[in-house]
DNA sequence: TCTTTTATTTTGATTTGTCAAAATTCAATC
DNA sequence: GATTGAATTTTGACAAATCAAAATAAAAGA
């Protein structure tokens, strides 16, 4: 079985590899920071993974997962999210401490549990940030989502995911009233001001810089997921 | 914060503390084989638990914990007790089995969800296996339990506590009908067979060797707890 | 008391994951 | 092309937890 330690790289190189254009490789500078070792580190890690065949590491290049990387980065985030849901609905934690509660317990569940949890919620898809929950087989295929800043203006459009979990940003997040399911409406850009405006239905229109702005991701109010 | 091997040997001191008479030091031996390592790995850990003024250590007597060791222990084992109840009471998981996911989980909740889960649960007392949760404050004062080739015979007496987590020997229990709760009364003792037999209530009566007896342990029916 | 047995401690090594700092490589600039 | 700078790798060291095997102490027998 794979360490804590393997496990948190995995899942960092699968999100990292996410963010970034297809096949492209993570490079190690970046893997390091994110998770805050030294780069030194990270590349001993790194050497130490593909002598387990769980990364391809191209020397000077960067990491990516291989097939048994990437499928094991996935059963790490499966139970990492839907720890996250179940601390939601069931305990009625805040949506913005789950994910380091979640941190802990992804790597202390086991399979039979997890299935279990997974039943107890009825299969949810989603965790409480809107991100997907890859199922047994694998992840499902991402709806295309537009983060607020590159959203039509004036569309009614529906938040789906928060690419962040700073628990200060999701508190405020859910002051404004900008927690998945919301309806929105993009009302105005600024390109000097580097901002955007966003109208939450029933609150009030909130004004984000575009960094802010591209941490949500919004799908069109008529479809369904 | 303590390592989870730290945890693990605080709280395995603890509950061989528990098996033995007051004040009496757990020798080196003993808690070697509990945690499955040579003695040579419990005599360095001791050493490290005993800098760290977790355990008092006399060497070639043994160890026993300090106040501060055994107020981590209890920790751990509030920890581990609410995980089971959860899995049992909640997610509906064999009382069997989850002695050793709770082995797990006990390392991996922070204070605050563990406060969340024991709102959730409504501050049970005991676990699935009859053993008392202890409080933040400490452990309860613990009833007075006889095991089953102690108890009187022929007495209306209450399974109040198993002690073996074993999920074999557990799984036998529930077969027979000697779970915590059951109504069962003594009905003979044979000095020579070294046996006990026990009839629970609306159930065929079963026959144990004293060295299961023991692990038994029951109160009279008409006290609550 | 002397010897044997058993429990415990010591010693020296190993593995995993880490850091600091020096060395290297590659790309970019002059 | 030579030099500078940034990213990366290498090297040597360290802490935690472990084992194997040798050394020691205490208890039990003779």
């Amino acid at each position: 079985m794979p360490s804590v330690t393997v496990e948190n790289y995995l899942k960092t190189i699968y999100l990292h590899q996410q963010r970034r254009p297809r096949e492209e490789l993570v490079p190690m500078g970046e893997l390091a920071s994110a998770m805050s070792v030294t780069p030194g580190t990270a590349t001993s890690m790194v050497k130490n993974l593909s002598d387990q065949e769980l990364v391809d590491y191209e020397p000077r290049g960067g990491v990516r997962l291989t097939r048994t990387g990437d499928k094991t980065a996935l059963q790490v985030l499966r139970r990492h999210r839907l720890v996250e849901v179940f601390l939601v609905e069931v305990l009625g934690l805040d949506w913005a401490e789950v994910h380091d509660e979640a941190e802990e317990l992804e790597h202390a569940i086991s399979d039979k549990l997890l299935d279990r949890l997974d039943a107890f919620l009825g299969y949810p898809e989603f965790d409480p940030h809107g991100d997907p929950i890859p199922s047994a087989k694998g992840m499902p295929k991402a709806a295309e989502l537009v983060d607020i800043v590159e959203a039509p203006q004036g569309r009614a459009m529906r938040v789906a995911r928060i690419k962040d979990q700073d628990p200060a940003f999701l508190r405020f997040l859910e002051r404004c009233g900008l927690t998945p399911g919301q309806l929105v409406t993009v009302t105005g850009r600024d390109a000097v001001a580097d901002a955007v405006t966003v109208h939450p239905d029933g609150k009030d229109p909130v004004t984000l810089g575009t960094s802010a702005g591209r941490k949500i991701m919004l799908r069109p109010a008529s479809q369904r997921r």
